[in-house]
RNA sequence: GUCCCCAUCGUCUAGAGGCCUAGGACACCUCCCUUUCACGGAGGCGACCGGGGUUCGAAUCCCCGUGGGGACGCCA
């Protein structure tokens, strides 16, 4: 059978770190086996559903590079086809209307709970062949229920957390319909993975729960059992649970942070799934690699970290144009727009092995372009009264000679040794003059780009 | 409360009964490289939640604890 995958958000807010990993391995399972990604946006929740978190969710998806096949299918266009579902339920008497108010539900709730019980739909208005129904109260609209097996167990293998069982009498009669017509989330789930073909629902572990009363309905309707996968959670940096207050975020936010996608996707693969020792791959080799036997059935604690070390490793492969066009645009943001002087492609090619962020890398290159910021307690520390005839007499020299790294660093050199010092002593001052703080490249390399006048101007105005 | 799930270094993980003196990666520490900081290189520190079984042999299988998480909506 072709392998049919989904991914089927609530756009309820952004895409968010594990739902993208959901969406990602959902994505590879299909490209692994040739098959089809179906996106599905649940939106049945009109009261928080809203098209701007239907458009972020489709830019995180775009900024991965998880291209689906088929969709956005929306829920909310599906409305008749529910209907028709349901109905056939109701005239198969597989599904039944009930009364009750919502009242009357959280008493039942209440008491069930006081007694130490799992709360229930105890079945009032569930018709049997003996049973006699109260009544039907006047003016109250009705929800409509699925018939849920009373006994027996539904049971699945699952391809992450192996076999479940879960009894029916766990279960109670959901409701499917709510009282003003509109179907619910579980019902919806049934007919569109069944009409869509899904083979694999992979989602999160919360959905666990979910599941045997899927498959009841599925059953009903004598649709195929698709085969689920539950994967478990993704927890934050400091081991807690990601919620909208703690620590979720979209997965845009780490564009906006300076991560490549290649680093945020990678690094998402690894995080409950494995390859032997593997830990750098691109999404081909991990589209080959894929398969849910190593996917890891507990939650996994974010690692920022870890996750520095791999854009950084992407950094460094990054293709240049693709780097400067990144960071001239992460610099425009900041004011600074006229990048001719010097070439941003060397003061990248300059910086790009030292930054694990593209913010990193902007940052750290800004003082070619505008004036630094100036460490006090650094030109304290370094620029000496000792020190300042050496530069003095370096800067003179430093207008005469050709402007290369090169000869630069035989002017610094020649400082140094006619002085008697050693090479920092020298370096640092030029250093602080020059970036305004003690952190840079080879300083000679970093003056060799600035150009000798920029790098003279800044260097005199500390030698008056 | 009830049900379900989970449990290897600080973190992500390898591990399908003997290959485990438990491997790799991030982080951390030391050293090397060095013009500072990074990068890079070489080392180091560091874990099978506890208790019972099963077995010649268990990180791996079973049971019981313990701890964590999830679910119990006319939310998804």
């Amino acid at each position: 059978m072709t392998v049919r995958t989904r991914f089927a958000p609530s756009p309820t807010g952004f895409l968010h770190i594990g739902g993208a990993r959901t969406a990602l391995f959902s994505w590879a399972y299909a490209r692994k086996y040739g098959g089809s990604f179906i996106l599905r946006i649940e939106d049945t929740d009109v009261a928080r559903s809203t098209p701007e978190a239907v458009q972020a969710i489709l830019d995180g998806m775009n900024w991965l590079g998880l291209n689906w096949d088929e969709g956005p299918f929306y829920q909310m266009q599906r409305m008749e086809r529910y209907k028709e579902v349901i109905q056939k339920l109701l005239d198969e008497g597989k599904a039944y209307y009930c009364y009750c108010s919502k009242e009357e539900l959280d008493a039942m709730r209440e008491q069930q709970m006081t007694q130490g019980i799992k709360p229930r739909y105890d079945g009032r208005w569930r018709p049997e062949p003996v049973k006699v129904l109260t009544a039907k109260p006047e003016g109250i609209p009705p929800v409509v229920r699925f018939k849920n097996p009373q006994s027996g167990a539904v049971a699945w293998d699952d391809l992450v957390k192996g076999h479940i069982s879960i009894s029916n009498e766990e279960l109670d009669d959901l409701i499917i319909a709510r009282a003003d017509g509109t179907p619910t989330y579980n019902f919806c789930v049934v007919v569109d993975d069944w009409d869509m073909g899904i083979t694999q629902v992979i989602r999160g572990d919360d959905h666990v729960n979910n599941t045997p009363r899927q498959i009841n309905m599925l059953n009903a309707l004598g649709a195929n059992v698709p085969q689920y996968a539950h994967l478990s959670m993704i927890l934050g940096d400091d081991g807690q649970k990601l919620s909208k207050r703690h620590g979720a975020v979209s997965v845009m936010q780490y564009d906006d942070d300076g991560y490549l996608p290649e680093a945020v996707l990678n690094y998402l693969a690894r995080l409950g799934w494995s390859h032997g020792d593997d830990e750098i791959f691109s999404m081909e080799q991990f589209c080959q690699w894929f398969d849910l036997d190593h996917i890891t059935s507990s939650a996994a604690q974010f690692n920022t970290d870890k996750l520095n070390w791999l854009n950084a490793h992407y950094i460094k492969q990054a293709d240049n144009a693709y780097l400067l066009k990144n960071v001239s645009q992460r610099l425009a943001a900041q004011g600074i727009e006229n990048l001719t002087e010097p070439a941003l492609t060397g003061v990248v090619e300059l910086y790009r092995e030292r930054a694990n962020t593209l913010n990193e890398l902007a940052s750290g290159v800004m003082y070619f372009y505008r004036k630094p910021a100036v460490d006090a307690l650094a030109v304290e520390k370094h620029i000496t009264s000792e020190i300042l005839p050496v530069i003095k007499a370096l800067a003179g020299q430093l207008a005469e000679i050709e402007w290369t790294t090169e000869a630069i660093h035989a002017a610094i050199e020649h400082a140094v040794t006619s002085n008697g010092l050693k090479f920092p002593k020298v370096a640092m001052p030029l250093r602080v003059m020059i970036t305004g703080g003690t952190h840079s490249p080879s300083i000679d390399a970093v003056m060799a780009l600035l150009g000798r006048d920029e790098t003279l101007s800044r260097i005199k105005a500390y030698i008056q």
